[in-house]
DNA sequence: GAGGAGAACTCCTCTTTATGAGTTGCGTTG
DNA sequence: CAACGCAACTCATAAAGAGGAGTTCTCCTC
């Protein structure tokens, strides 16, 4: 005894999954499935509140409901973070003739940053056990938005940490009017002489706070992959932590990991 | 004018993040709430709904809703690799006796396989294109689910393909009794001459499939973490793909890239 | 004291009905 | 022929209520 809403939902992925109803189609009306299906208009919308969660469809107010189409990925490499370590000791005009956007590599990379903030917090428990400090130690916590060009949709949210008395050095740093860092963090963390010496990523996924949803203009039915990026210098200090939210619909991280040979 | 059952969700939300109801709590019932928010039951319901979409709450027939704990992580960590590399050339009794779960290296590996299952297919196009191949050749595909011994859930959805003529120099490989492979692929892939050079590992994230709620055991509100694993030998040519599914709730990837020194 | 019946409470599915609001297209009007 | 306006279609929100099913606790019986 299958619940109805569970019945449809079902038919409806297999027409969806068989290609019947290909992407960018619509299906029929509420009240025609409804009629089709001999139920009632709710219960037919509890199956495409289904179908809608598992991104399946897409519902259109005053419209329709249509099958969805697979949106472009957009690849996030970790062998970017080799490439941006090398970048640091160019000379500076060469780096601005790359600009943030590299051709070279196959590596795309965000060229529009939005709505920097800027603030100096102190650090609650797992931030400081993350840096190794104690608790309350001054932080600079820079949070933003990054987008691709082509994109209509934010792509990033970043929120980053860095331990004020490690770059206080430069004076440069601590002005919330000099954002973004011109060059990136690795080229600013150079001129106060941390050298970076590996980085960290963990990588986990969920569906999108209430926020996220907005602020990246994800369709329900979406997840985000979360990813904390530790970066750690060649003295085995962590020198940035940036926790990054990404739209899971839209992004593919890879990451390449080299084996040593016989 | 936010709708009612947005603005019902937005207070319950405001309540679970404040800490006022605590992991494990019970929310007062949907009755108590419809009185409380002086609307109708189903309208309590919708924006409960929401709610367990978010992966905040969790619905108990007949016991009530609850404010959802967080789970464990397990971690899995691209370090794994070298290990593993290094294993296969380890005398076979060193290898049985740290087994399948290795404490040396705070690794942790999956200890239970279930339900292998192994096929010959033609490649399709996708696959085709990944290893470099014609579309049509002959893969072995075999496909399985691990959980781990702690775990009540099994953990991960495996399909993994080979190209059979790789690996038809090694009999053994072609005989689905010998399910899983002792040592594990890598090990296996040795005894025809393949060594590894680098793993290529693709993450992005989604909603789980019907299928994939089921037989992971997922809550409804959490996502899946998609993983397709290229295993590339010091030739260049890929020699394993393997898509992996796994619950993000319970499931951290920690990626280490390490960079050059100047 | 143990066991079982049952009440009381919980959430679940489905129906019917009403109203609202976004989109599209057509037909009238200027 | 263009522009406007309205009708018709779409999905969205909300209500009230019936019947169902899982859980828990109490109280009665033995």
């Amino acid at each position: 005894m299958a619940k109805a809403y569970e019945r449809i939902a079902d038919d409806l992925r297999q027409s969806i999954r068989a290609g019947e109803l290909a992407p960018g189609d619509r299906l029929p009306s509420e009240a025609k499935l409804a009629e089709r299906y001999r139920r009632s208009v709710p219960t037919v919308r509890d199956a495409l509140r289904l179908l809608q969660a598992e991104g399946l469809i897409d519902k259109e107010h005053g419209r329709g409901n249509f099958v969805r189409r697979p949106r472009t990925l957009v690849q996030r490499s970790n062998l970017r973070h080799q490439w941006e370590k090398d970048r640091v000791r160019e000379p500076e005009e060469k780096r601005a003739e790359t600009g943030a956007t590299e051709h070279d590599t196959g590596l795309e990379l965000p060229d529009l940053v939005f709505h920097a903030a800027y603030r100096e917090i102190p650090a609650d428990k797992e931030l400081a056990e993350a840096f190794g400090v104690a608790e309350g130690t001054t932080l600079l916590e820079r949070t933003y938005r990054t987008r691709y060009r082509a994109e209509s949709a934010p792509f990033t949210l970043v929120t980053s940490y860095l331990v004020r008395d490690m770059v206080a050095a430069n004076p440069a740093l601590l002005d919330a009017a000099n954002e973004p860092w011109p060059g990136g963090t690795q080229n600013q963390l150079f001129t106060v002489g941390i050298e970076f010496g590996r980085i960290e990523e963990r990588v986990t996924a969920r569906p999108p706070t209430a926020e996220e949803a907005e602020e990246l203009e994800l369709p329900p039915g979406t997840a985000v992959l979360v990813l904390r990026k530790t970066s750690i210098d060649i003295d085995d200090r962590p020198v940035e932590i940036s926790d990054v939210v990404l739209p899971g619909d839209r992004t593919e991280m890879l990451f390449t990991t080299p084996l040593e040979r016989w």
